[in-house]
RNA sequence: GGAGGAGUUCCCGAGUGGCCAAAGGGGGCAGACUGUAAAUCUGUUGCGUUUCGCUUCGGUGGUUCGAAUCCACCCUCCUCCA
């Protein structure tokens, strides 16, 4: 039976934090982040990073173990954060991987398994360059012919997914539906109990983050861009994609409207909350707490401990 | 008061007699996702009993076999002249 472990998901602004520090007060437990763009040291602001207030005394861990101009990938969380998670359970202590990146925490718990990868490989820019020239249709032709099962689930557009599909297959001369297929057959490395956040009503998630937004531009989101910015950290790098950065990087170096750029920041965290809620809700293993326009905290927390209960935690 | 210009589906914006329920973009909704994942990609978006019917392009009336597209009047907004 492999170790028993909870996992705290939900969109953006769903309160994921605060229920995770509080389920590890009560439960004598650690948190292991999991959030794709807290990894990153000195973006606090923009990627609601607990502050030392709201984790309360509670170890908090995949948080700040990169620099921004680092590339991070999901192999490297898997890799660090099985690390932080094993320890805590030697510890004799209860793992809460609580974040928003669904990526992320799915590979952490199935033990998950990537094949090679070197983004700077010849191999790499030699295959951009290709579907630059031939385009989508012929690369996915192309990809068809080694991996036909791939290749009629991509479509053509999705540039990204044929390069690392034809990858795959060029480095390691197996097929990535092999790979995955091998990859699916390992057991998972944790048992989870997920607790999965969100709202009864659309228009209480916006307004969540609207403010949440606000929040942001109040603590000083705009110096914080400003000094990735001074810092030379350069605009490709994974860490400028955030949103709330990549957003106010080009207000700042275009007309300046700040105002306009935090508006643009809450439409994509909007977006991205749909985005979120796509990826969890394929989970079915996932107990969905939603909060009712009248957000009742000691509720959720009572039905969340239920749950944990009724996995034996 | 006079001269021009404009009013299009949730928004912006094409469309000047049939091939228009109406391009394109945005937004919304839904989905995908195996080393960049806060990224990337896809579908859908008037209503219905859905290979067909109904309602829609400021309003009313008209021309026509047929109008968002032409005509008349009206309403609203913008620019200019007084």
């Amino acid at each position: 039976m492999p170790p028993k472990i909870v996992v705290i998901c939900g969109p953006t602004a769903s309160g994921k934090t605060r229920l995770a520090v509080e389920l590890a007060l009560a439960r004598g437990g650690e948190v292991v982040s999991a959030d794709s763009m807290q990894i990153y040291r000195t973006m606090d602001i923009g990627t609601a990073k607990p502050t030392p207030e709201e984790m309360r005394g509670v170890a908090h861990h995949m948080l700040d173990v990169a620099d921004p101009e680092e590339d991070f990938s999901v192999a490297r969380y898997v890799e660090q954060a099985r690390t932080c998670v094993d320890d805590i359970l030697a510890r004799g202590k209860l793992p809460i991987v609580a974040g928003g990146t669904g990526l992320y925490i799915d590979s952490l718990v199935s033990g998950r398994d990537f094949a090679p990868f070197d983004p700077d490989s010849e191999l790499r820019s030699q295959l951009e360059a290709e579907f630059d020239q031939k385009g989508g249709e012929e690369m996915l032709a192309q990809l068809s012919k080694i991996d036909p099962e791939t290749a009629g689930r991509l479509h053509p557009n999705d540039a990204k997914r044929i390069i690392r599909a034809l990858e795959v297959f060029h480095s390691t001369g197996k097929t990535i539906s092999q790979h995955n297929l091998e990859t699916q057959s390992i057991p998972p490395r944790y048992e989870a109990t997920t607790l999965a956040l969100a709202f009864e009503r659309r228009e209480d998630m916006w307004a969540r983050i609207d403010a949440r937004v606000d929040e942001m531009m109040a603590a000083g989101l705009v110096d914080e861009v400003q000094g990735l910015l001074l810092r030379g950290v350069p605009d490709k790098c994974t860490a400028m994609q955030a949103i709330g950065y990549k957003e106010m990087v080009s207000a700042l170096r275009g007309d300046g409207d700040v105002r306009a750029a935090a508006e643009e920041i809450k439409l994509r965290s909007r977006q991205y909350a749909k985005r979120q809620l796509t990826w969890f809700g394929r989970n079915p293993a996932a107990n969905w707490y939603r909060w009712s326009a009248q957000p009742d905290f000691m509720d959720c927390l009572h039905y969340s401990t239920e749950k944990l209960e009724e996995n034996g935690i």
